[in-house]
DNA sequence: TAAAAAACGCAACACTTTTGCGTTTTCGTA
DNA sequence: TACGAAAACGCAAAAGTGTTGCGTTTTTTA
């Protein structure tokens, strides 16, 4: 797609097509991903060593951003490409993991920006992790039960 | 220390030596634990497998859980034993630490119960470190800056 | 379109964590 | 306190995760 070339570009990085093919994974991708899973993805024709770098590269260009994961392996998603570039990265975000599916998801803004403010503290870093059950997973799971 | 056999014995984990060492160092240390520095402390005496699955065991048993930190790494912290159980893990703790005062502050119920229902998910469980300069601190600063 | 830079695949390495197995220690009970 | 079962142990090996070196291919730039 056009967008990923130019977000590319723009970010300094070589539109080979791995990389570009990479890039729409990570857009079609509501949460994170592993290398696993990217690896999958690529029906393992990519060389997992070119997964790791392409992967570091999108980092240090301020594309993605790892997750925490609740097994300890890296995860990574999409950065806020507005607010991201490899100068500043700016992810201050809470992440969720749900039990059931083990998926990492990004918590928006305002949950953190209620969290900031209601302390009476300077916040200035932070780290936040949710653990529990998605919207998904807890309503079929409250069906199942039933 | 006899309190920590009889933790051990209440969690159904055997007393030997190296368990009852290992929960001291626990209780000893304020903070949250690497395999490698569990390792350093014991002066690499003990076999990391040992570590490990002393590790695993304490888990599952609900004395122990892990803390994701924001590097990613494998660490671990005493659980709260009064709500902790081999059937269900509860540990919820919200802090603030100043970088100038180093001083821990307690964050309030309120802001948390904020954050269980703002994302959506059923949160079950959290891990919440908030950095940056508390209230006292932050004023005394904008002075000194001045 | 040619030189430079970036990305690639393969092999090998380093580090972390787990598994198998035989031995030792602890526990429950008689 | 003694004995059998269960748990914990150490060692060796394997499995999993991520990195580095190097020569080749692709992309960029001018």
């Amino acid at each position: 797609m056009k967008k990923h070339k130019e977000i590319l570009s723009r970010f300094g990085i070589n539109k080979t097509q791995f990389r570009i093919d990479l890039l729409s994974l990570f857009f079609d991708c509501k949460s994170s991903l592993t290398i696993h899973e990217i690896f999958e993805r690529f029906n393992k024709k990519t060389n997992k060593v070119t997964i790791y770098r392409a992967l570091k590269s999108f980092e240090q260009k301020g594309l993605i951003h790892q997750v925490p994961d609740k097994n300890n392996l890296k995860k990574y998603s999409l950065c806020n490409l507005d607010s991201c570039s490899p100068d500043s990265h700016n992810h201050q975000h809470g992440h969720f993991i749900c039990y059931s599916c083990d998926q990492t998801f990004c918590l928006d803004d305002s949950t953190i920006k209620i969290l900031k403010t209601s302390s009476g503290h300077i916040v200035k870093n932070y780290s936040l992790i949710l653990e529990g059950y998605c919207t998904d997973c807890n309503s079929s799971q409250t069906i199942s039960q039933n």
